[in-house]
DNA sequence: GCCGGAAGGACCC
DNA sequence: GCCCAGGGTCCTTCCCTC
């Protein structure tokens, strides 16, 4: 299902001058079938419902603030061009026909993809188990989020991602939406994530039937390449697909919808034209792909969300995936040097990372990169209560990196925020250690439950040691959310997939990649075993010296007087104190796997002792 | 000028 | 009266060091 925290964009609402053109009221996608309720009414709906609150004032700031970003952009676009003589503009215009060019040269039409995309999942399978529900409007999620909604509950303009107790007022008054549904109640679901699991468990075997390699992007949405499978079969895609989406329903008792292309993206579009229960192709021909890309609004582009559709339609006047096309001279001036440049003019011919991916391409299992876990509750700002909360916080993500495969240590631990204002704050303290499980941890015999309790009740700690002063950072405060993570995982190869982003996936995956940290997800970049840190200077938490102790070390960032030479001390001190991020070094280190101190120095064989055979 | 880490944020489901 | 999630990934920007 297509939610989003951040609401899909709108036309700026009507007859609002303090309204942003960013923020949302509609609480309607473009991007969704079944709708019977009028855009503008409600629009005025939601705002009036909401114009008072936190959450919005916050987002008109940000909305403001990116507003103003774009404006700006625009104008300096405006000067450049203005300054640019006809035998510039020439040249560039030419230059650009040539990239055009080369990027068609990398057009494969030789393969289909398939997306399918279960049609409102969860609400389906909830109304599957309890028949009575189908022709109420239902929404699985509750009073403060909807993440799903049925399509009757779309009749009344409800839909995912949607404030639930705004919702609940939509269906009681369907007139002042302009619904002509009769009034009603809306029907909460609490999600059973583990029954939707289970059904998707059921889908993807038979998704694995026509492409033993598929990929799950949630559970809700395959990816398919069934190229092979048409070859074998000698059956045409439409065929094929139909099948496919038979047999889902047959045995699940659900419908789906799906897309068939000459690659990921296209199919992904098209997988959303005929909602729900159908499936659309767009033929593997240039001509084909062109004629269907060119009337799609940017918008429609998977990894163009509210915030970049509104900057191109500053920047650029643009809207449709045709005028970003015959505007890529502006496109390219506007996004010089950002891969947001590349990835736009890709999209707009219809090309997506399939097709520039490197050779033996293939994608398989994802690593996770990241663990977290966060929390919204009642504004609070006392700090027993908030410390309470970040304990349980590291409990649970002990619990999940324990509950991995393999089970994970991370080097990155970051405490989230979210003040009761909306705004969002991260901290996070890079380790020269991980903290977290032993690859070998959970192997143990008979007395393993005990030993595992242990374990996870010793990251747990370490985790609160780590974040705790973190947390103090900020007091006093007034938090709605927190949230705990941990990544730079010590071997992110063998983790299971999680899913990944459409973004990443879409765009390049090849020369185009930065080299970094962030970009490190390629299989020749990936971590093996444990890693061997360099000693970073200044960059070692010591996990066993008291939270007290780590306070006023990170007031004042420490320097092992007896560890330096002499002449270096002075530098060292500047140094460090210029730094923005307050980190401590002391002597020696907390091994993750045993909890022994051990120097600094024989830290990395000492810990490679643990995992040594791996 | 490039790199890399930290922080913020966009985007997706 | 209730009053805008949670789990991810990646990109951009800023700042720092080399």
């Amino acid at each position: 299902m297509a939610t989003g925290s951040s609401a899909p964009s709108a036309p700026a609402p009507p007859g609002s001058g303090e309204k942003s053109h960013l923020f949302n009221f509609t609480g309607i996608s473009a991007n969704k079938a079944g709708m019977g309720a009028d855009r503008k009414l409600v629009a005025d709906f939601v705002y009036e419902k909401s114009k008072n609150s936190q959450y919005t004032q916050h987002q008109l700031e940000l909305d403001a603030k990116q507003q103003a970003r774009a404006e700006l952009v625009a104008k300096e676009l405006r000067i450049a061009e203005a300054r640019m003589s006809e035998i510039e503009l020439l040249s560039e215009r030419r230059k650009i026909e040539a990239e055009l060019e080369a990027l068609e040269k990398h057009r494969d039409l030789s393969r289909t993809h398939c997306v399918v995309d279960m049609d409102m999942f969860y609400a389906a399978v909830e109304i599957r188990d309890q028949p009575s529900l189908a022709s109420k409007p239902v929404a699985i999620g509750g009073l403060g989020m909807i993440s799903t909604a049925n399509y009757v509950a779309r009749l009344y303009g409800v839909r995912a991602a949607m404030p639930g107790f705004i919702a609940v007022e939509m269906v009681r008054n369907p007139a002042a939406i302009g619904s002509k549904m009769p009034p009603d109640e809306l029907v909460f679901i609490t999600p059973n994530f583990a029954k939707y699991t289970q059904v998707a468990m059921e889908t993807r075997e038979i998704f694995r039937q026509y492409d033993p390699h598929f990929r799950a992007m949630s559970l809700d949405e395959a990816y398919l390449d069934l190229t092979d499978y048409l070859a074998a079969h000698g059956v045409s895609a439409e065929a094929a697909v139909q099948e496919m989406r038979d047999r889902v329903k047959a045995r699940t008792g659900i419908t789906c919808s799906a897309g068939i292309g000459p690659n990921r993206m296209v199919a992904k579009i098209a997988s959303d034209e005929r909602k729900p229960d159908g499936q659309s192709q767009v033929l593997p021909t240039r001509e084909a792909v062109l004629e269907f890309m060119d009337r799609l609004p940017v918008r429609k582009l998977p990894g163009c969300g509210k915030v970049l559709e509104n900057q191109i339609s500053i920047m650029l006047g643009v809207q449709t995936c045709a005028e970003l096309r015959a505007a890529a001279a502006r496109v390219k001036r506007a996004f010089q040097g950002r891969k947001t440049c590349s990835f736009l003019m890709r999209a707009c011919l219809g090309l997506s990372s399939d097709e520039l991916a490197e050779e033996g391409g293939e994608v398989g299992n994802v690593a996770r990169k990241s663990l977290s876990c966060e929390r919204t509750f009642r504004a609070e700002s006392e700090p027993a209560e908030l410390r309470g909360r970040l304990r349980d916080l590291c409990r649970q993500v002990s619990e999940d990196m324990a509950a991995s495969v393999p089970p994970l240590a991370g080097r990155v631990v970051a405490l989230k925020t979210k003040a009761s204002s909306f705004e969002v704050r991260n901290k996070q303290i890079s380790l020269i250690q991980p903290v977290g499980f032993s690859p070998n941890f959970g192997k143990g015999g008979e007395d393993g439950r005990e030993h595992a309790e242990q374990e996870t009740a010793r990251v747990t700690q370490e985790l609160y040691k780590l974040l705790e002063p973190v947390l103090e950072e900020q007091f006093p405060c007034h938090l709605r959310l927190m949230g705990v993570r941990v990544s730079s995982f010590r071997d992110q190869r063998a983790t299971l997939d999680k899913g990944q982003q459409l973004i990443s996936f879409f765009q390049s995956k090849g020369s185009e990649q930065q080299e970094g940290p962030s970009a490190g997800a390629g299989p020749d970049n990936l971590n093996t075993g444990m890693p061997k840190p360099q000693i970073q200077e200044a960059n070692v938490i010591d996990l066993d010296s008291s939270q007290e102790d780590q306070r006023d070390k990170s007031r004042d960032p420490p320097v092992q007087s007896q560890s330096l030479p002499k002449g270096c001390l002075k530098r060292v001190v500047e140094r460090l104190a210029s730094r923005r991020a307050k980190r401590i070094r002391l002597s020696g280190v907390c091994c993750p796997v045993c909890g022994v101190r051990v120097p600094e120095d024989q830290a990395n064989r000492h810990v490679n002792a643990h995992y040594g055979d791996q």
